[in-house]
DNA sequence: ACCTGAACACCGTTCAAGT
DNA sequence: ACCTGAACACCGTTCAAGT
C-alpha cells in the first residue's frame, strides 16, 4: 500500500506548509518526489484534483477518530469544538482558506463532517427544515472567520496605515473617531472567536426556539 | 484627467468579468492598453498593486453617493441594504470573493464603508467596545456568503454527487438520511440570505441588548 | 516622461517515445 | 504499467536601451 499517489500527496502538503499555495506547482512537486512532473500526471489527473486531494486529506483529520465521544458532550460543546478545530485547522495550513471557499463538502469525510453539525442542530432543536440553512451559516462563519484571520483581512480597519499621503481625514469618519479606544485589534483573535461562536450559538437556540 | 492609470484599471476589470481573474494578466492587459507589458509599471507598481485597485474600484461603488439618504433608515436597514450591495457586487463581479478575502479595509472606501457600519451597530445600542468585534462578524458572514455562493462551496452538499463510484452509503449519515426532504438547494440563494441576514441583525440585537 | 526588446526564471499540460 | 524529453503556450518582473 501507501503507493505514489501517496507520496506525491504528502509532497504536496508539506511545500503547501513551507512555501504556501503558490509554491505547490507540478514542478516542484516532481522534482521532491524525485521524478519527471509529466510522471505525476499518471497518479493525479492534474493540478486542480491535487488540491482537491488536499484539502481533503485536512478535512479527514478534523473529526475524532472515536465516535463514542460525540454523545458525551451537549449539541453546542460538539459544534463549537469542531469549529475550534477549524480554526486551528487553518491556522496551521493558511494555504487552505482559499480552497475551502471553492469546492462543495462532497467527500466522505467532508459529507460526514456536515453530518455531524446536522445531528448536533437537530438535537438542538432546530426544526428540519431549517438545519441546512443553520449549517451554512455556521460554517460560513467559521471559515469565513479563520481565512480573514490568516489572510490579513482583520488587520488594521484603523484609519491610519502606513500608507501614501499620511493618514486618512480622521474628521470623515466620525464612528471611527469616537470608537478610538477600541480600534485595535488583539493580537490574539481567540478571545474574539469564542464571543463569537457564542453569539452563532445563542443565535441558533433562538432559531430552536422558534419552532 | 483620465490618464492611463484609469484606463489600465477598466481594461482589468473588464478582462476580470469576461475571463476571470485568472485572465487578468499584466500581458493580456497590456495587449489590451495596446502596449508593452512593461510599459504598464510605469503607472501601477505591479500585479499585486493592480488587483488592489480593481477591488478598491468595486468597494468606491458600494456606498449610495447621497449621504441624506442613510438618515431617512433604521440601522437594521441601513445594514441589509449594504449587505445585500456586498451580494449583489461579488454575484457581478466573481473574481472579487477571494480577493475581498485577502486585504484589509484600508483605501478611504472601505474604511467609509466600514464607518457607514460603526455608526449603524451604535444606533442599535451596542456597547462601543462591542462594535469592533460585530462588524467584523457581519462583514465575514456577508463576505463569506457570497464568496461561498459564487465560488461552488454552497452547491451539493447532499451526499449523492454524480461522483466517483456511484453515492456514498446512506447508511453511515444519518442525519442526512433524516433531512433528505429539505437537502435540495434553493436554486435562488436570495430567501436563504435573507433569512441568515435577518438571524444575524437579531444578534445584534440581542448583544445591544446586553448593554 | 514614457515606452520597447530581450532576457530570466518560472508555469500546466500534450504528445510521442522509451522500457 | 510507469516514466522521460521535447515542446507549446503561457506567466511576472528586471534591466538596459531608446525617444
Amino acid at each position: 500500500m501507501g503507493g505514489r499517489r501517496e507520496e506525491i500527496l504528502e509532497v504536496a502538503l508539506a511545500i503547501a506548509d513551507e512555501r504556501g499555495l503558490d509554491g505547490v506547482s507540478m514542478r516542484a512537486v516532481a522534482e521532491r518526489v524525485g521524478v519527471t512532473p509529466m510522471a505525476l500526471y499518471r497518479h493525479v489527473g492534474g493540478k486542480a484534483e491535487l488540491l482537491d486531494a488536499m484539502v481533503g486529506h485536512l478535512l479527514a483529520a478534523l473529526l475524532p477518530p472515536d465516535r463514542d465521544r460525540q454523545e458525551t458532550q451537549r449539541w453546542d460543546e460538539r459544534l463549537a469544538a469542531l469549529a475550534r478545530a477549524v480554526r486551528t485547522m487553518v491556522r496551521r495550513h493558511p494555504w487552505a482558506a482559499p480552497l475551502l471557499f471553492s469546492r462543495p463538502a462532497v467527500t466522505p469525510d467532508a459529507v460526514r463532517t456536515v453530518d455531524v453539525i446536522y445531528d448536533a442542530l437537530i438535537e438542538a432543536g432546530v426544526p428540519d427544515r431549517e438545519v441546512p440553512r443553520l449549517e451554512r451559516l455556521l460554517s460560513t462563519f467559521v471559515i469565513g472567520f479563520a481565512a480573514s484571520e490568516v489572510s490579513g483581512r482583520f488587520t488594521s480597519g484603523d484609519p491610519d496605515p502606513r500608507g501614501h499621503r499620511g493618514s486618512l481625514p480622521e474628521g470623515d469618519f466620525p464612528a471611527h473617531a469616537r470608537l478610538k479606544p477600541w480600534l485595535r485589534l488583539p493580537d490574539d483573535l481567540a478571545t474574539e472567536f469564542e464571543a463569537d461562536l457564542d453569539d452563532v450559538l445563542r443565535l441558533i437556540e433562538a432559531a430552536a426556539g422558534r419552532r
